[in-house]
DNA sequence: AATAAATTGCAATCGAGTTGCATTTTATAT
DNA sequence: ATATAAAATGCAACTCGATTGCAATTTATT
């Protein structure tokens, strides 16, 4: 994401998803909308107000409000945890690189997966090991058995 | 994978990756060439003959030492844990597909991402909620650094 | 201001995965 | 075959991101 760029408004997206206005709700919006890259819960809670003193699992279960509303999505790592970004118009799905030796996501623009290694070449990828897509979504048996 | 299938040599694989031959390493990759799909730490352990008892932490650290050697891939899941597939010719890289209902992950073929919701339309799928690109390697950063 | 529903904090807990160290097994040489 | 060093394994304890139960607080609404 670049500096200068339009981003969400924290009262109109909450008002949108139906969650109420708490003190919680806006600091953790706020943060992921400033945010130039995906964080962790850690990061998340380093972020916010320390006046505020927020919980850790008040942010895990923002966190969770916020994905099932689509306002963020939760992108898991090879580290075994999560990290979480904007899910909005000002920031669509996009392929993640993970550096391996500096340990830090960071965004890559959209592509076409075939061109990926000719269109990362621009970015800040040095080489590429693995590319793996993760399709999520409903199966055909699970909609059979109307379980959703 | 199909039913019929080739796959590779337990013995080979292991010699041609440096590893001994132990008794626990047989075992575990004669499971992974066996499974029809990726399968987690815990599957592994379980599939594996009883009468050997193998111990959780020789599951993770014989795991670590295929993906380092590349004989598997390390898929990250929604779930905060790790599944492991067979990484070798006869199993080429390919999208996965985990279904939110019935939380299981099975396997997609190869295909151009822009054309991804088309072509699993043939495949197992209802809907597609979401689409990752998960790349890793080494940044440019990183490398010009010679941290590696 | 009163009330019910929703949100939050705290402590305890979960579970996948890891670490330290003693024991066992493997590969290699004699 | 036997000895030896190196590698692999088992066990117990531990790490840490994330979750749960429940009481206390805050929000939305009357």
């Amino acid at each position: 994401m670049s500096l200068k760029r339009e981003h969400c408004n924290v009262e109109g997206t909450l008002r949108e998803a139906g969650l109420s206005q708490t003190a919680r709700r806006v600091a953790v919006l706020t943060v992921m909308i400033q945010a130039d890259g995906p964080l962790s819960a850690g990061e998340i809670l380093k972020r916010t107000d320390p006046e505020q003193k927020i919980n850790k699992v008040t942010i895990y279960r923002i966190l969770s409000s916020f994905r099932e509303n689509r306002i963020i999505r939760e992108l898991p790592t090879d580290q075994g945890m999560n990290l979480y970004e904007m899910s909005c118009r000002h920031n669509p799905s996009h392929p993640h690189f993970y550096c391996k030796t500096c340990r830090t996501m960071s965004c890559l623009p959209p592509v076409n997966l075939s061109q990926a290694q000719e269109s990362f070449a621009g970015q800040n990828v040095f080489r590429i090991d693995d590319v793996h897509v993760h399709v999520t979504g409903v199966c055909r048996q699970c909609h059979r058995q109307d379980k959703i």
